[in-house]
DNA sequence: CGCTTTTGACCAGCGC
DNA sequence: GCGCTGGTCAAAAGCG
């Protein structure tokens, strides 16, 4: 599915003859249409950029295979994981650093992860105000249990699929240690059963203005993306696959399409986007008028 | 009434 | 063996 680009051409076919027209209001419809034309080409190379972010996504989902995430000592393994997640959620995030920490042992307890059940991990950033620990994924979570840990105030939530009964699957929501704005989500397990949606959102109906797309989000790193729009919150999603072997590649697809899809209305339908677009255009027409 | 959430109790694994 | 910790259970309460 290809997200198809807003439609940001403005009409400028107006018959001159209809209208009374000197020569700089030629000029400037001809200057219109220049950029109009360039704003095509900006919606080109933004196309082009949608890619290379699905490309790089990839690129990360196989390049994070090495990382082993569970041990047969669960301590440590967590404790491994936490670290190499804040690595990753980090200002000075890279796959080398991460990868640089795997030892002969850990490649060993890698390879026994191999036969234990699938786990993944997304970092879902919410909005200050938001305190809650449900992440809506497009399955059903049957809450069972909740605990304050050891190196971290904030409780964990524990969750079961609740869509099919005999599903598997476990999630734990915890808030991050050093970003009480992002929500540790793991999945531990493969659903027996299909999506109810191929989304990702958060339970929040926050409508506040949110900050100008440009702006740059404080969690960003080649393994996280961030979407900021009007008509949804704020979502970051971490897309570490902490040891994974293999990602399930209908979750991985759903994902890569979620991100496209978002970055994609949130420029096309957000008003912001529009308005700016309708800004630096009539601001060009005042600039050349003056 | 059935489902979900809350929360204290319980259990198992691990380190000392 | 004991204490600590993470994970799970299950009864009670809440909600539609």
């Amino acid at each position: 599915m290809e997200p198809t680009c807003g439609d940001t051409s403005l009409d400028l076919n107006v018959d001159p003859s209809t209208m009374h027209m000197d020569g700089a209001l030629v000029e400037e419809l001809r200057r219109l249409s220049c950029e109009n034309k360039r704003l095509t080409h900006l919606c080109e190379n933004y196309m082009a950029l949608q890619k290379q972010l699905s490309q790089l996504i990839n690129t990360n989902f196989d390049q994070q295979l090495d990382y082993p995430i569970e041990s047969s000592r669960k301590r440590k393994a967590a404790e491994s994981d936490q670290c190499c997640t804040n690595k990753f959620v980090g200002v000075s995030n890279n796959n080398a650093e991460c990868s640089s920490i795997i030892t002969e042992d850990s490649f060993k307890k890698y390879k026994d992860f191999n036969s234990s059940p699938k786990v993944s991990k997304f970092l879902v950033k919410t909005e200050a105000s938001n305190n809650s620990l449900y992440v809506m994924d497009g399955y059903q979570w049957r809450k069972y249990g909740q605990k304050v840990t050891r190196d971290n105030p904030s409780p964990r939530a524990y969750f079961r699929c609740s869509f099919a009964p005999s599903c598997p699957v476990k999630k734990k929501v915890q808030r991050s240690l050093e970003d009480p704005t992002i929500l540790v989500t793991t999945y531990e397990g493969e659903h027996n059963h299909g999506h109810q949606r191929a989304e990702i959102s958060l339970v929040s109906n926050q409508s506040e203005a949110l900050p100008p797309l440009k702006g740059s989000s404080p969690v960003s790193s080649p393994n996280t993306a961030t979407i900021r729009s009007a008509v949804c919150p704020t979502v970051t999603l971490d897309l570490v696959k902490s040891g994974l072997v293999e990602f399930e590649s209908a979750q991985k697809s759903s994902i890569q399409q979620f991100l496209v899809q978002q970055m994609a209305t949130s420029l096309t339908r957000d008003p912001n986007f529009t308005t700016e677009l309708a800004t630096a255009i009539s601001g060009k027409i005042l600039e050349a008028q003056w």
